[in-house]
DNA sequence: CTTGACCTTGGAATCGGTTCCAGGGTTGAT
DNA sequence: ATCAACCCTGGAACCGATTCCAAGGTCAAG
């Protein structure tokens, strides 16, 4: 009947490598089940919690958000399943992160273009003397970015 | 001596794809000299002005900041040339640049083998059943963010 | 003269994730 | 008894670019 190594708020913070205060924003978050308490009121977390932190942190790294995980792990903690809703998420962030990715390497791309330019300019252009690098900077793929407009994104 | 077209704030705007507020905003942090005024007070800007706020579009839009650009700006505007110093800025931005990319095509990677590795169990597992798939989400890379301790970054 | 579209101002709200704060308890070791 | 180190709480601050707001002035057309 040996008690098990309940951890309190800081322990589990270090172990998961997150603050203690991350970890009571996720709590309110409704990411985190609220802990039990010990006689002197401080949070008790059970050994799992650490994975259950890691866990968030990753689908954080991917792309989550807090709202996504906690509606999620909701339906899961009541012992649903709720798989294919989380796959069709993460579909959805792959397929941002594909748009991203290309935005980027187009911009990498012009940039690096745009360097070289520079450079040629700048030995063409005597110390002191303005080469106006910035007017070069003109962006390709510029769509420009949804504006908000009475809070209707357009 | 016909007067110059002037443009208005909301002119502008439409012109440059802005909304009037981010134009004042600009304004306030310093990126647009403040304007000529009409009788009625109105901002009247010269036409120019449309592909200064087109600059600062296509500055913003490859990572420069709002503070960065006023520096950079003023000098400018002073009749300097601040060119060596925006190609040290933008040169610093494609090495981000780099990062992000690298970072989030090791992601997306990761993601379509989870992916992929998510069909399978789905198949393998009856309908409401729980198939764990957010367990599996473990990021390779995952080099914890950075964290703020006291206003350090840690 | 009224209407409607436009403009002015300073300040506050927004987004999301995290951190910080003050004022106060708990714990365990010296 | 005292100290350091920990924990508690609710709420606010932060980041950055943008948007929104209210209360009011300007202007041209009808």
């Amino acid at each position: 009947m040996e008690k098990e190594p309940h951890l309190r708020s800081g322990e589990l913070a270090r172990l998961a490598e997150i603050s203690p205060d991350t970890l009571r924003h996720y709590e309110r978050m409704k990411l985190l089940a609220t802990p039990r308490r010990s006689a002197g009121n401080y949070r008790l977390y059970p050994p799992e919690a650490v994975e259950r932190v890691r866990l968030i942190r990753h689908a954080l790294a991917v792309g989550f958000s807090l709202p996504e995980l906690a509606k999620i792990l909701k339906v899961r903690d009541a012992g649903g399943a709720p798989c294919r809703q989380v796959k069709r998420l993460l579909e959805e962030k792959v397929l941002k992160m594909e748009e991203q990715i290309g935005d980027l390497v187009a911009m990498r791309k012009h940039l690096r273009t745009v360097l070289a330019d520079w450079d040629v300019r700048l030995t063409h252009t005597s110390h002191g003397k303005p080469a106006r690098l910035l007017e070069t900077l003109v962006v390709p793929g510029c769509r420009s970015k949804p504006r908000k407009v009475k809070g209707k994104t357009i």
